[in-house]
DNA sequence: TATGAATGAGTATTCATTCAT
DNA sequence: TATGAATGAATACTCATTCAT
């Protein structure tokens, strides 16, 4: 069991103070609507001290991503990893996206703002790595479906991943209209709402 | 048929300019790592001539997103609008989603972080004016999947306003793994191969 | 008798009509709020035709000045000059500039921004030919003082350039309070209310 | 006692340098024709700086107006206040009026621009803010007289503060005569030059 | 070690003036 | 001759970053 030193643990509780300020700030005005004094001022610290902990408002807000990108993503392959058959195991993707979001949302606003916006969005670096981690889900989820079709449990009428990447989109376009009118569109708590729209014809004379 | 005078085409042909280069700066850096000098310069005028056209930064890039907005929301709603059964309108919209996205990257780029990313980005009333077009898609869409229910050629098995959310994410998601790796993903010629995930039965046993 | 062609007749007319609308702008916001743009359209001109009356927006400020400080201290003078005894003549100044600032408010208020106020105003040279104009006056005027000291109607009590200056200043002073607050400090008709501080003594026991 | 810390003392000592280089520039050139980058480098600041200082451009001219008017003003009530009689105290005001004046002549240049100028000058809030003070002081120079008259000191040829006006008028009058040509116009250092136009009969045959 | 005063490059915007039509 | 589109230098102000204390 690692222990850290006092002088270690208020080190990595400050720079989580500063983060969360900046979080806050960040996904209330955006990066460019905040300055590195505003999150001083939020996190009450000095500026200087913000530069002890960063490198600059650049790596202050990558850290900020990534670290919650981390955070997120491990809980979420977390979830896919668990013991389960296969439809077991999307819906536990579908329920813990949902949550993750619905507990994170100000991070999600700026994560899509990220993932999704166009590539120059503060730098092309942070894309690539948060997007990598994007991609494992993808392809973790991906073999979920290539699974279930070897087990004769799904219909292969997709490629796998191709599969992934609709059911993901399905969700986030769910997740999407929630975050705009919350109270009309409340965030499916039953992900056989969503999984019903793979699983089950749409069409209904399927000749 | 209005006639413009050799002044009047001139302007809007100059207009035309400052707005192709500013989308094309925007698309690259995002607007607030474009400067109005650059836009002035990008554009061979004066950044006189600029605020001649626009009223500001601010301004000229409402104009941008919401004079393309505009275009392509309406090619969208006429192709939702031509005659046609449902599953030829469904295909069609996703053809003409597609292409239009094809043909216009740059400003899709940006419509998604605008559209799509948080509200706090440039101005809040773009955000609207341009979500209400999208949603007027969306409930055009949400109209053929009911009357494709009440024609019982649709199977019920969601909110016709959900699946329409559905069908456009989905979309979009193909869009986007298009836009990150245009040649690992290319953008479906087929609508098919969107619309079979919706139309077939993913799961083999529907007991 | 000179006559003017009626090019030549319309051409001072236009003149006339910039220097209106300029006085009316400049009186209202002040030289440097006022822009030429703002001139030429209040003046129903295209810029460029201000251009053509004006070397530019400080010589336009310039004729505007010189013309009307011309023009009201040719009436001074005038009324100065015109036969009468000493305090005829001073009561005659009191009235007519009196009467000359009432009907002249807006030229005054920049007037005397520039006249009184700092030597930088604009350009130092307006300023020295209006000084020298005033000056003008202000010399009449003491020589009123010393023909009525020669005569024995002053008392020669004071340097007679000192007494105009003095004279004069009351006449600015009352005229200051009248454009502050018009209704409360009007204009006095009377110009005796003025001649009497300096007639009339004011310390009663003057032993 | 109060003891302000090295940092306050520092602080406002430089808030001081700031001004009087604003002061200096601006007695120069007046308040359009300096930049806050002329400013900085003649106080030898970055802009930065004088932001930190100072909201603004205007912000920065008020209180460079503010601080000076307090100062003069304080001590001309100062003068007027002290123990004396009615003529001792008109004594007072005009030598003390006169010497701040020649002590503080850069401020006295902008003073007048925007005490006497045209109200549309910088912002009309400073206006009102020192024409207060200055119709304070007048207020209590009438006051002098009034007393004086009910003391049958003086004669009431004229309302009280009209009078008031009428002294300050006089002396501002010498005042400007000596700021444009100060060796030709000298400021009289014996009150009595300005005072005995008042007490003294101009007229002889007062009939 | 922590602070926050100082820095100054960078940005949006204005406006007097020119000149092709 | 009259026009007004185009120009671009100039300016107020911001804010990430540094560094002396």
């Amino acid at each position: 069991m690692e222990r850290l030193s006092r002088r270690e643990r208020e080190r990595l509780r400050h720079r989580r103070e500063i983060l969360d300020a900046a979080l806050e700030l960040f996904s209330e005005r955006g990066y460019h609507n905040v300055s590195v004094r505003d999150i001083a001022q939020k996190a009450e610290f000095s500026i200087g001290t913000i530069y002890k902990f960063f490198e600059g408002k650049e790596d202050l807000y990558r850290s900020l991503m990534l670290d919650k990108a981390e955070e997120l993503h491990a809980q979420l392959i977390e979830a896919l990893r668990r013991e389960g058959d296969e439809v077991e195991k999307l819906r536990r993707f579908i329920t813990t996206k949902c949550r993750l979001f619905r507990e994170n949302v100000k991070i999600v606003r700026l994560y899509f703002t990220e993932t999704r916006g166009a590539g120059f969005s503060i730098k092309a670096g942070l894309d690539q790595e948060i997007r990598k981690k994007y991609d494992e889900c993808l392809k973790l989820v991906a073999s979920i479906f290539r699974s279930g079709m070897e087990k004769k449990i799904f219909n292969d009428l997709s490629d796998p991943y191709r599969l992934a990447v609709a059911l993901d989109s399905v969700c986030n376009g769910f997740i999407f209209l929630w975050l705009e009118k919350p109270e009309e569109h409340p965030l499916p708590e039953d992900p056989n709402l969503i999984l019903d729209i793979f699983f089950k014809p749409l069409l209904l004379q399927s000749s």
